[in-house]
RNA sequence: GCCCGGGUGGCGGAAUUGGUAGACGCUACGGACUUAAAAUCCGUUUUGCGAAAGCAAGUGCGAGUUCGAGUCUCGCCCCGGGCACCA
């Protein structure tokens, strides 16, 4: 054995050892319990952030412990390769966007490599491979014929001088990043799916998600936001067709003073139409973003169109507003406004003096001034006649009688979730299967048509989509009746690559499939680990693929996700770490520098996954310095020859009590990992059981034995995280197996057992002394101990005590 | 604006079920070793008072529940994430 640390030597030596013997390469096998370990797959952007090494390392130590746990463990690793980046580094480098993309994954293989990863490299994804993207591109198809995808018009972010479509993040203060022009709200015909169809059962599966953080299943129950209200009709003076709204507070429904229409909505077009300042003001509204935040804090803004609804009760008229915080898009494009018990209607109404009338007063008979401001609690009806004195739920049923009974309106359930837009206006993505034909339509590219092959060697210029300008692409014949026919030129969101991989890598060769019998074994998921920042987006649209090829016979599964660990960003200078701020840090220099290890200690040493992690430079030192450490006392305990096994009858004290850290360790390390997934206290436990070794003064043949049973313990414990080391460190040990096909170490109950233990003495809450009592003792003798001890005395002084308090093994309080 | 997190020493964090606040690490400072530096080792490191024993204050701010609150409740402030075309 080497006297000092080289990590570059022993950390190459692991990695082919593990290659060699691919020890990480897994087949179906059926009598062994499988474990599927995964992490959400990186976008290849170049190299490696700090954010990839933290999740990854994260997931590696799970998998490595689940592996010791005697689980059949898979670990896949893929990319996520169709994306924005891609074109913008083809605009600014003159690279093609495929070009760029399978350079960035050579090089960041390698680096994962580097890093120790143990991944089943033969089953690795790349999402921008037609032999990849060719089966959503079926499922697609497949979900056509349902009639789970449509086609209707939407809003995008417009560049008028560019002449492309902007993603919200391209909007920079309302406008392009690149054209400096003010971005415009357009409609184009988009395709959607119908996720909306799954979202009670999206909805009513969290429940029953018990390995998923509360926080997440909170943000998709408030995501979908089912809620349930009335949808009524109010009729239009001088109008046909009625007004439609929803609401979930009907009770409110005599508080109505006045209602609010989208720019886009028809009853505002045809008043534009005669009034020019209308058709200016909806002019103005177009010059906003799409992006909801923007729309939920601009300047509320609106104007009267000279228009009156009939209120279906009163009977009164109810001037009609244009908004621009309506939008079309959403439910109806029309709301009704109850300024008195709505804040945003409240505030509006104030702006522009329309009346607010108090149509609610609080259960509990307290009175409340609705000219200061809304009241938006549930309580009692009033001034709003017959309904007067009914509560929330019987208002709402008697509201809803009267409606259905007029056919007016009826009871519904409305969901905050939209449908799924898929389209979008760029290159680099997949291609969407269709083909329009003038007599037929939109029809689905024929299963035996597939793949739709991207382009991949194209000119890109950062004007709109190149497929649009080949006709070698976009030129087809129907696949109906034969005709010349145009196909399909937008590609798919990234996010339907990332709503199936994980069941792809079950069996990621399949060619007569999308999935096979193979994704029976493996899936679900057992551990799912990514960034919090994808809590909604990803893992919705993923849970509902699953459900969709589920309901196709492709899989069994429910839930794609059994177990969630959703970890912490890693920042710099109190924002997320990504290239569009540029405050990134490459851990390739660190790894050159300390090693894998190093950099994998430190992350995980540093702070809980599930916290943000603000990046600073210091405390890799310490890491490493933990491992030099390590090293050097294994060295130093090896070099003085053999030790014998413990034999726990014949030791002394301070023997038995290192002996004792020794199995604490193992036990807390257990739990950390196992349980709690907290890697940084696991950490700390072993550095500190390292401390009571290097403190530990005994050269006799007993005192080695406990020595050698501590560093096997720490080694093994540690494996998951510094696994190269450990690995040399291990045979050091005087081991012959390799480390990696250890099991986890095994607690000796009888070796944490205690005679006497601490525990502190309050008086009145406040620490005031520390007595040892016998492990055994009861409560009594613990409080007459406790009473009896000197600065205890000193603070009851001649107050009669109380009560006492015994917390066995932990304290005792006086009360005086 | 809405939804979800977070806020504890100089710093990252620990305190798992309401029971010793500051584990472990970093930084800084002092010391040992060295011609010197690096590395390594030892010590100190929440603040105030004190020679010490010890005492007082202290977990973003303000109230509350409790024998006891970093932890629970209510009201605020600040920071981060998401808000449907960044991934």
């Amino acid at each position: 054995m080497d006297a000092s640390y080289k990590p570059e030597h022993i950390e190459q030596n692991a990695r082919e050892y593990w290659e060699k013997e691919r020890v990480f390469e897994v087949d179906e096998n059926p009598d062994k319990d499988k474990f599927y370990c995964l992490t959400m797959f990186p976008y290849p952007s170049g190299q490696l952030h700090m954010g990839h090494v933290r999740v990854l390392t994260i997931s590696d130590v799970i998998a490595r412990y689940q592996r010791m746990q005697g689980k059949h463990v898979l670990q896949p690793m893929g990319w996520d390769a169709f994306g924005m980046p891609a074109e913008n580094a083809a605009i600014e480098r003159g690279v093609p966007p495929a070009k760029w993309t399978y350079k960035n994954i050579d090089y960041m293989r390698g680096q994962l490599k580097r890093l120790g990863y143990g991944y089943d490299w033969t089953r690795e994804l790349t999402t921008c491979r037609p032999e990849y993207y060719r089966w959503e591109q079926w499922l697609f198809t497949k979900m056509f014929e349902k009639g789970l995808v449509y086609r209707k018009n939407s809003v995008v972010n417009w560049d008028p001088v560019d002449q492309t479509v902007l993603a919200n993040e391209q909007v920079i203060d309302g406008r392009g990043w690149r054209s400096n022009a003010l971005v415009e709200r357009r409609e184009i015909p988009q395709w959607f799916m119908r996720i909306t169809a799954y979202a009670d059962e999206l909805l009513d599966e969290l429940d029953h998600l018990d390995g998923w953080p509360e926080s997440v299943k909170t943000m998709q129950r408030n995501w979908i936001g089912r809620s349930e209200g009335i949808e009524l009709a109010f009729d239009v003076k001088g109008e046909d067709v009625p007004l439609t709204v929803f609401t979930t507070r009907p009770d409110t429904l005599l508080g109505v003073t006045y209602m609010a229409v989208a720019a886009e909505h028809p009853l505002a077009q045809k008043t534009a139409a005669d009034k020019p300042d209308i058709a200016a003001f909806i002019e103005e509204c177009k010059r906003t973003q799409a992006a909801e935040a923007m729309l939920e804090t601009m300047e509320k803004k609106g104007m009267p169109l000279g228009i009156f609804a009939i209120h279906p009760i009163s009977g009164e008229e109810i001037p009609l507003w244009v908004a621009n915080f309506v939008l079309m898009s959403y439910g109806t494009g029309a709301v009704m406004a109850v300024p008195g018990h709505d804040a945003r209607d409240w505030e509006f109404a104030d702006k522009h003096g329309l009346p607010i009338t108090q149509v609610i007063t609080p259960a509990d008979g307290s009175s409340i001034d609705i000219t200061k401001g809304p009241y938006v609690d549930y309580g009692i009806v009033v001034n709003s006649g017959e309904l007067d004195g009914l509560d929330y739920d019987q208002a709402l049923d008697a509201i809803a009688k009267r409606f259905e009974n007029e056919g007016r309106g009826r009871r519904t359930v409305n969901y905050r979730l939209r449908d799924w837009g898929v389209s979008r206006q760029r290159y680099w993505g997949a291609p969407i299967p269709i083909i329009y034909c003038d007599d037929c339509d939109a029809v689905p590219v024929p299963e035996d048509q597939l793949p739709v092959v991207l382009p991949e060697d194209v000119e890109f210029t950062g004007v709109g989509s190149p497929l649009k300008q080949m006709p070698e692409f976009y030129e087809a014949d129907c696949p109906k009746c034969g005709k010349a026919a145009r196909r399909e030129t937008d590609t798919f969101d990234t996010f339907v690559e990332s709503s199936w991989y994980f069941s792809r890598y079950a069996c990621p060769d399949s060619n007569d499939a999308m999935l096979d019998e193979r994704e029976r074994y493996w899936m679900p998921v057992d551990q799912y680990t990514g960034g919090i920042e994808h809590a909604i987006l990803h893992l919705l649209y993923a849970r509902f693929f699953q459900k969709v090829m589920r309901d196709f016979g492709l899989s069994a599964a429910d839930e794609p996700f059994t177990n969630l660990l959703t970890q912490g960003m890693v920042l710099k200078d109190g924002a997320k770490m990504s290239k569009a701020k540029g405050n990134t840090v490459d851990p390739q220099e660190l790894i050159e520098k300390y090693g894998a290890d190093t950099v994998r200690l430190f992350m995980m040493s540093t702070a809980p996954p599930e916290m943000s992690l603000e990046w600073s430079d210091d405390g890799v030192q310490g890491a490493f310095r933990f491992l030099k450490r390590l090293w050097k006392s294994v060295y130093e305990h090896v070099s003085a020859g053999d030790a014998v096994a413990v034999e726990p009858k014949s030791l002394d004290d301070k023997q038995r009590a290192l002996r004792r850290k020794t199995h604490q360790t193992i036990q807390k390390v257990s739990d950390d990992i196992g349980r709690r997934y907290k890697f940084n206290t696991a950490v700390a436990a072993a550095m500190e059981l390292l401390n009571a070794i290097k403190r530990f003064d005994d050269s006799s043949g007993a005192g080695r034995s406990v020595v050698q049973e501590a560093l096997d313990a720490i080694v093994l414990v540690l494996s998951p995280v510094i696994p190269h080391v450990c690995h040399e460190l291990w045979h050091a040990l005087g081991h012959e197996s390799a480390a990696v096909n250890e099991g986890w170490p095994v607690l000796d109950e009888s070796a944490l057992a205690q005679d006497a233990v601490e525990i502190i003495v309050q008086v009145n809450g406040k620490l005031r002394s520390r007595i040892l009592v016998a492990a055994d003792a009861d409560s009594d003798s613990i409080s007459a101990q406790a009473l009896a001890d000197e600065n205890v005395k000193r603070f009851v002084g001649d107050k009669t005590v109380r009560k006492t308090i015994v917390v066995p093994g932990r304290l005792v309080n006086v009360v005086v």
